[in-house]
DNA sequence: TTTGACGACATTTTT
DNA sequence: TGTCGTCAAA
């Protein structure tokens, strides 16, 4: 057997079809763990070996830049070299590199700088606030959504203020305006942009386009289903002269709408590529039957879809557990126990994952484990670089990199504190506009007017600092440069006295962080390299660094699998997410479905589910929660429903809240101010409703709940109070109206 | 101009 | 719960 058939070997039939399927367009649709990375590296295994490609012939394009950095290490260890200058990536780092070799076409300079979130709300609220925009009723935060919405259209500043017709479209298209050429003044780009960009280069230069189409001979991209109409359309640019391409992708973990992508992407594969084919994988390698059979029944429950029927050869496996809760705090205790139980069965900690809806729900899983003493990490938190003082150093190197850097300048010009305040930065901006400069030169103008005073001196000392960094930037290295910055613009000093004043741990931390920056600079080989990195990659931890349990959204979870996976709060409202199906209806709903699909399918050993019905803390009102439609959903043969005091007592064959289906009706399409109220209003009369039901005759002796305190018994009632004894918390004086009769 | 206190307000998911 | 903006005092 000669190495590629040895290779290929590991694959199945439908595997290997799907591998040497070459010169068409062609759209793998890969249930979960149906080894479809495999498929995708084996794919260009098998065109370098065939010798249809050289490395740099072929583009593969990939999500997250995990999924690259796999890819380039497998490949690589499969025809054993590592492989120079091929272009796997993210979209967004792909088009950057693009966009490098051809940013004056599109007005940038060649050292531009990628902005992330922050930065892009901080120069919308400049905006508005230099355009006297009220940011009353809609915040920054509705604009950047309308903007980057707008450009994963491909939607360009023209085309908005065309068909801008209400005075809120106006408003908006403004922004939007403005936005843009603020950008081009700054020579900034934001993620959207860099698509744009380069569609902008496909489509107006047609030398650029060609050198690219020639350049790639074949086109593979990973979780297709992600894709939004800017990136298909780059796709098609490139693809229009070889005609193959080969995506890969899951309509059933289509989770990234509210980024583009739509479903209808990858539904309308067939219509956007050529004589298209279809291969499906659909056997699963990853669970055990039950937790494949709990998913697909799951899943059924939605119309949108290509269709499949996932089966495996593994094991039955054990029951899928569902247990409910009354407080968080019971959750937390409860995993932590059975995660203990899992450790004195020898599992690794990596092994185990607790997956969440909302990223704020870590909490209380934290300090469970900080109390017992379990090690755990959290994936896709606060990152790394979006911590305040590394996030200052940055913007230390890249104003000294790049004097237009407005952005970078603003953040740090008062910090460490120079006296350099609002007003003053008020009198900068105003020459900035009226001079149409940066706000680098606007300094330079400030303090050479008039008369002089402290502020312009220390103006003028950072400014002059800013030279002569800027200067020595060809004489050190980007270690030494940024080692002489933060000493001598008095940052470092000026955390060593944060840490000083107040001895909190945070501080400490701070110390840390900027030691780790320090050495991850030793990575690049100069500045540009490095921060071009940042901007664009954002997990640093590498997951099986150390034995820690995993923390994580159910979104960041795609792409992983675990032997044990606890997936927690499944509760209506909070999952499926109320506001996704006041949003969009029953799309809406479709997509948290295909959420909990996820959620299900990364599990290969055990998943357990659990809820909590009353105190999930939600800001400023403890709901009374009800178990979540999906878990209904699930086939009740393979479930073990455990014996919890609520959910014992909960009617679980009643079909609980069709209220939802209603509201459905009354709210899609309005706008978010609109439906924020009327969640307001409907919760009231959510309230009011329980508060009618259960204040009716209560007797001394009885056991109630309470939504805060929990269960206890009724000592004496006078008129329309009570005295409770509690049984978790001390006996109290509580209103009848807050007591709920023992369900 | 900075700082601290206070109240208002908002919380889905992220390359 | 924590962040943000506003206000008054230093």
């Amino acid at each position: 057997m000669n190495n590629l058939d040895k290779n290929l070997s590991f694959l199945n039939k439908h595997q290997q079809e799907a591998v040497k399927k070459l010169n068409c367009s062609l759209l793998i649709l890969a249930g979960a763990g149906s080894g479809k990375t495999r498929v995708l590296i084996s794919k260009i295994y098998y065109i370098l070996i065939s010798k249809l490609a050289l490395p740099n012939q072929i583009l593969a394009v990939t999500f997250t830049n995990k999924a690259a950095n796999e890819m380039k290490f497998r490949v690589g260890k499969m025809i054993n070299s590592n492989i120079e200058g091929w272009w796997v990536g993210t979209f967004h780092s792909i088009s950057a590199k693009i966009l490098r070799r051809n940013a004056e076409k599109v007005g940038l300079k060649k050292n531009f700088v990628i902005i992330d979130n922050e930065d892009q709300i901080k120069l919308i609220k400049k905006i508005c606030d230099s355009e006297k925009i009220d940011l009353k009723d809609r915040n920054p935060k509705y604009y950047l959504n309308c903007i980057d919405r707008y450009k994963n259209e491909f939607l360009t500043v023209e085309d908005i203020l065309n068909q801008a017709k209400n005075s809120n479209d106006k408003i908006i298209a403004k922004i939007y305006s403005i936005y843009e050429s603020e950008l081009k003044r700054l020579n900034c780009c934001d993620f959207g942009n860099l698509i744009m960009h380069c569609l902008f280069i496909f489509k107006n230069d047609p030398n650029s386009l060609k050198h690219y189409q020639n350049q790639f001979k074949y086109i593979l991209v990973d979780e297709y289903q992600d894709i939004n109409f800017s990136q298909q359309l780059w796709l098609n640019y490139l693809y229009r002269l070889n005609k193959n391409i080969c995506c890969v992708g899951d309509d059933d973990q289509s989770i990234y709408s509210w980024r583009g992508a739509e479903i209808k992407n990858i539904l309308s594969f067939e219509k956007t590529f050529e004589n298209p084919s279809i291969i499906r994988l659909e056997q699963n390698y990853r669970s055990t039957k039950r937790i494949l059979n709990c998913a697909s029944h799951l899943i059924n429950n939605n119309k949108n879809r290509y269709g499949k029927n996932l089966w495996s050869d593994n094991n039955t496996g054990d029951k899928v557990e569902i247990r409910g809760f009354w407080e968080t705090k019971e959750e937390a205790k409860n995993i932590s126990d059975q995660i203990e139980d899992l450790i004195r069965k020898k599992v690794s900690l990596n092994e185990i994952a607790i997956l969440m809806r909302v990223a704020a729900h870590t909490r209380s899983f934290e300090e469970r484990f900080l109390n017992v003493g379990l090690p755990y990490r959290i994936i896709g938190g606060i990152k790394f670089y979006e911590r305040r003082e590394i996030k200052d150093i940055i913007a230390y190197l890249r104003i000294v990199n790049n004097f237009d850097d407005d952005l970078a300048l603003e953040r740090i010009i008062n910090v460490p504190k120079r006296g350099i305040g609002k007003t003053t930065i008020k009198k900068i901006n105003l020459i900035i506009r009226k001079n149409k400069i940066s706000m680098f030169e606007a300094c330079k103008v400030y303090v050479g007017s008039e008369e002089k005073n402290k502020i312009k001196y220390q103006i003028n000392e950072l400014i002059s600092k800013i030279h002569k960094w800027n200067s020595l930037k060809k004489q050190l290295d980007h270690i030494e440069l940024c080692e002489l910055i933060l000493e001598d613009s008095g940052y470092m000093e000026f955390i060593d006295n944060e840490s000083k004043q107040k001895d909190n741990i945070e501080n400490y931390d701070r110390l840390d962080n900027i030691n780790e920056f320090m050495n991850s600079l030793k990575d690049f080989e100069n500045l540009d390299g490095f921060l071009e990195h940042i901007s664009l990659v954002n997990d640093n931890e590498n997951i099986n660094e150390n034995n820690k349990i995993n923390l994580m959204t159910m979104h960041s979870a795609k792409g992983l699998e675990f032997n044990y996976v606890f997936a927690i709060g499944w509760e209506e409202g909070l999952f499926p997410s109320k506001r996704s199906i006041e949003e969009k209806g029953s799309l809406g709903l479709e997509e948290e479905r295909r959420l909990a699909y996820v959620a299900l399918t990364r599990a290969k050993k055990k998943i357990f589910i659990s809820f909590v019905t009353q105190n999930r803390y939600s800001y400023a009102n403890h709901d009374f929660n009800v178990p979540s439609r999906f878990i209904k959903e699930l086939p009740k043969e393979e479930l073990n429903i455990y014996n919890s005091e609520v959910f014992q007592n909960y009617n679980y064959s009643n079909d609980f809240n069709e209220n939802f289906e209603e509201s459905e009706i009354l709210t899609p399409g309005k706008k978010r101010m609109i439906d924020y109220y009327k969640i307001k209003d409907n919760n009231l009369e959510f309230n009011q409703d329980i508060n009618i039901v259960k204040t009716s005759n209560f007797e001394e002796g009885e056991r109630i709940f309470h939504k805060k305190f929990g269960y206890g018994r009724i000592l004496e009632i006078e008129n329309d109070t009570a005295l409770i004894n509690f049984e978790k918390s001390e006996t109290k004086m509580i209103f009848l109206k807050y007591l709920i009769k023992e369900i």
